[in-house]
RNA sequence: UGGGGCGUCGCCAAGCGGUAAGGCACCGGUUUUUGGUACCGGCAUUCGCAGGUUCGAAUCCUGCCGCCCCAG
């Protein structure tokens, strides 16, 4: 198995620099690279504390993970430096995502590393390395088209990660490079068994790699302790219908934890209000938008109102079509769930056209209680 | 303390002599590099309490307790 690395000079004069997280799929990539004669150097970013989230499985990017890639390094006869981002991390990610829970919204923390201390910090490190690119075990796909480099979903559709990278600008994607975009996970661990990297069994990251237990409102309340103040469960009507124990526990879509029984059918939070921290409650059919105004829109397409345009608005869905008028999206039909905080990713076909952060959204029925 | 009604899982609620539906909530699991959703599974040996009738009662009878409503 070998991955094409889109050089633009010979293998034998280039330098490739590899994020490495620890896990399987970015030391494959730097096996994979180091394949190719280039001189590799694997990185590692220390991105949080030493303390209880380090030993996790599913974790990435401290302690435990540090060690695997450097064995890993070691393994291949590559250089592998580690820096440390903690405070980058902190104030970039971290506590940006308790802001925007604090703020009534959902945040998507890996977009923002995705954005800003992988591919702003490290890139520009891998820059100052004297690096022809920078590569990573991201599941999309880097095509080379008329106007450029364009970005792709991965080929293996269930290991997708072209949501989390919609932020990607132009700039970015002329010095990345995702080897593992083509092929699916079990030609990757095939891969790493074959050169017996210790890794080659560690399960897959999942859930927010610096929240221990899955309780990310613990970590937000250890960043903003004012997030345990709870208040008022309402109906669209204003009718008080119960308490709850603090806004950052909801999201909008979301069915449990809200502890209100004797309904006749299920209740969803259908909006957050951080002003009076009030979460407003309604029936499944409230939750149909009929459309969603985004900001802070990176673009990576030629123009802007393109034809069969679909949307993805969480990770895990399929891509709805809309249109696109540059700033909103207008769903053909009603989507359901649509969180201000969560990204809205256009694509064509498997083309990432690019995306933004959703606002605010239009309710597709006029609320009634 | 005259009249009427009601007390079944945390909440709503079916059952009206044949051996406890369902919904909501909750819990667990599956899915998943965000949060959520969805799906699957679990969830009253017991029907306010105590007696009685019956082969058999949550269902019938008696008493007590507790609510609610209308009268005073």
């Amino acid at each position: 198995m070998t991955a094409d690395f889109q050089l633009t000079r010979p293998a034998s004069e280039a330098r490739i620099v590899v994020a490495m997280s620890g896990g399987v799929d970015s030391s494959v990539v730097a096996a994979l690279a180091a394949r190719t004669g280039a001189e590799v150097i694997g990185v590692t970013l220390q991105l949080y504390d030493h303390g209880m989230a380090v030993q996790r499985p599913g974790s990435c990017c401290a302690g435990q993970d540090i060690y695997d890639a450097r064995t890993v390094c070691d393994r291949l006869g590559i250089a592998h430096y580690v820096f440390d981002y903690e405070s980058r991390f902190r104030e970039g990610v971290i506590d940006r995502f308790a802001d925007e829970y604090m703020n009534g919204r959902t945040p998507i923390p890996c977009v923002r590393c995705n954005q800003g201390v992988k591919f702003t910090d490290l890139l520009n490190l891998a820059r100052d390395l004297g690096a022809d690119c920078l590569a990573t075990g991201h599941y999309v796909r880097r095509v080379m088209g008329a106007a450029g480099p364009e970005l792709h979903r991965g080929a293996d559709p269930a290991r997708d990660q072209s949501y989390f990278l919609f932020a990607t600008t132009s700039e970015q994607l002329d010095f990345l490079r995702f080897p593992l975009g083509g092929m699916p996970k079990d030609a990757v661990r095939e891969v790493a068994r074959e050169l017996a990297l210790a890794v080659a069994d560690k399960p897959d990251s999942q859930d927010i790699c610096f929240v221990p237990n899955g309780d990310y409102a613990a970590v937000v309340k250890k960043v903003r302790p004012e997030a345990e103040e709870g208040g008022e469960i309402v109906d669209r009507a204003g009718n008080v219908l119960g308490r709850h124990k603090g806004l950052i526990h909801y999201t909008v879509g979301q069915r449990r934890g809200l502890e209100i029984g004797g309904q006749p059918e299920p209740l969803y939070v259908v909006k957050l209000e951080p002003e009076s921290r009030r979460v407003v409650v309604g029936p499944k059919s409230a939750l149909a938008v009929r459309s969603a105004r985004l900001e802070e829109i990176n673009w990576l397409g030629e123009g802007s109102g393109a034809e069969g345009v679909t949307a993805k608005v969480r990770s895990m869905a399929r891509p709805a079509p809309v249109r696109f008028d540059g700033e909103s999206i207008h769903f053909e039909t009603p989507e359901y769930g649509v969180a201000p905080g969560q990204a809205a990713v256009l694509y064509q076909g498997d083309r990432v056209l690019g995306g933004g952060w959703i606002a605010e959204t239009v309710a597709a029925e006029l609320a009634t209680a």
